[in-house]
DNA sequence: GTTCCTGTGTGATAATTATCACAGACCACT
DNA sequence: AGTGGTCTGTGATAATTATCACACAGGAAC
């Protein structure tokens, strides 16, 4: 059963009929850290809107390398989900849990039922494609625009916001991965922020001292 | 005035009552070739929906490289001019005119009401969401996953296939641009193509013999 | 024709990033 | 304490792309 008061906090614009029609046909799904809500080339059967925990969005090129592309936060919705509309169609991009997550699936019936009946699933759903558009905007700029260097200090800061800490529990070799580059090249990059005291590195882990000195 | 017959052919999906509110609220702009639609900064206050000619849309860093992203076809529309709903939003993109350019501008409020009111306007600004979402997302790919030849030989392909010629147009000079290179990189790529007897090259212009022999 | 401008070809060199090889460090486990 | 696995540091080298310098070709204008 979905927390009707939990909807309300999460979505405070939306109809008090919406969140009855919410509640009774959405289906709450939870997944545990790490877990893989989606994978490239499955179908996607229902929208998903997140309510608790954080996404992280790759796009994964045929050999395997994925590459990190945004986070979606608790009150957001996944773009392409909400693209599919009638047809069964396949999922171009994967997205995990960091940390326990918890989301609501709604059905692609009500969910193109709802746009035309409720204006404010009409401006949220609106709102979410033009987020995701931006982000996806500001992925390509770093890709097509910058150096590595710039990249990793954007994947530091944007990491350390949206998991709200200093501390970023990754390896050298999982940022890589995410940037599409290799471990020995972060690697050496790291060590250049950190002599300049950016950052701290630790086992597992980068702590973040301050990257704002970077124009 | 807009020709209603002509609205019919392009949108044949469109409900008779829909085509007449769009002939009643709507207006036609026309571009000669070469024109921005819209530059980057500035606001948009209506959707636009092509009715011929190509637009080629681009993403401009600071300091004044445009990276090619994808052309919008007749019977598409922006999608990022569709997502600004009431808001004064500014453009992050900018749309050049490929030869003419006839297209209507949809007020942003009847935009709205009509995504509410016709089932078949709100399939077609779906639609055209997901076709953007994913021609972004092969932008992307490419930036991200491929070698600068491999990209060129995209770029040449696409290109040829959008403005349906063998000729493309365009100096050595234009298509670095568009690609964030450099001429001589493009000139030398150009080479070994040509080599390879997949492509000639006479001044101003590319002629595509056969790219498909490249995996 | 000559002049001038733009577009193209090419060598030399630099900068960035990728790849390979291997050493040492840290941690978990026995 | 010893073993094995993962993580990190680093030098050497290659591959890709960018940048600089300049030559030359084609076409337009005079």
């Amino acid at each position: 059963m979905i927390p009707e008061n939990e909807l309300k906090e999460l979505f405070p614009s939306f109809e008090p009929v919406l969140l009855q029609e919410m509640a009774a046909h959405c289906s709450v799904r939870s997944f545990k850290d790490g877990d893989m809500l989606m994978k490239t080339g499955s179908y996607i059967r229902s929208a998903m809107v997140i309510l608790s925990g954080l996404v992280k969005v790759l796009r994964a090129d045929e050999e395997g390398s994925e590459y990190f592309m945004y986070y979606i936060e608790p009150g957001q919705a996944c773009a392409l989900s909400m693209t599919c509309a009638n047809k069964q169609n396949i999922s171009e991009l994967s997205a995990k849990a960091v940390g326990d997550v918890e989301l609501i699936t709604v059905p692609l019936d009500k969910m193109d039922q709802w746009m035309m009946q409720y204006k404010s699933w009409y401006q949220f759903v609106l709102g979410t494609y033009r987020k995701r558009f931006e982000e996806m905007l500001t992925t390509l700029d770093h890709v097509a625009f910058r150096n590595m260097d710039e990249r990793l200090v954007f994947y530091l800061k944007q990491h350390s916001q949206k998991l709200k800490t200093n501390i970023i529990p990754y390896t050298h070799a999982e940022i890589a991965g995410e940037l599409n580059s290799s471990r020995e090249v972060i690697s050496r990059l790291m060590k250049k922020l950190a002599d300049r005291g950016m950052i701290k590195m630790n086992r597992n882990e980068i702590e973040i001292i301050n990257l704002d000195s970077v124009l």
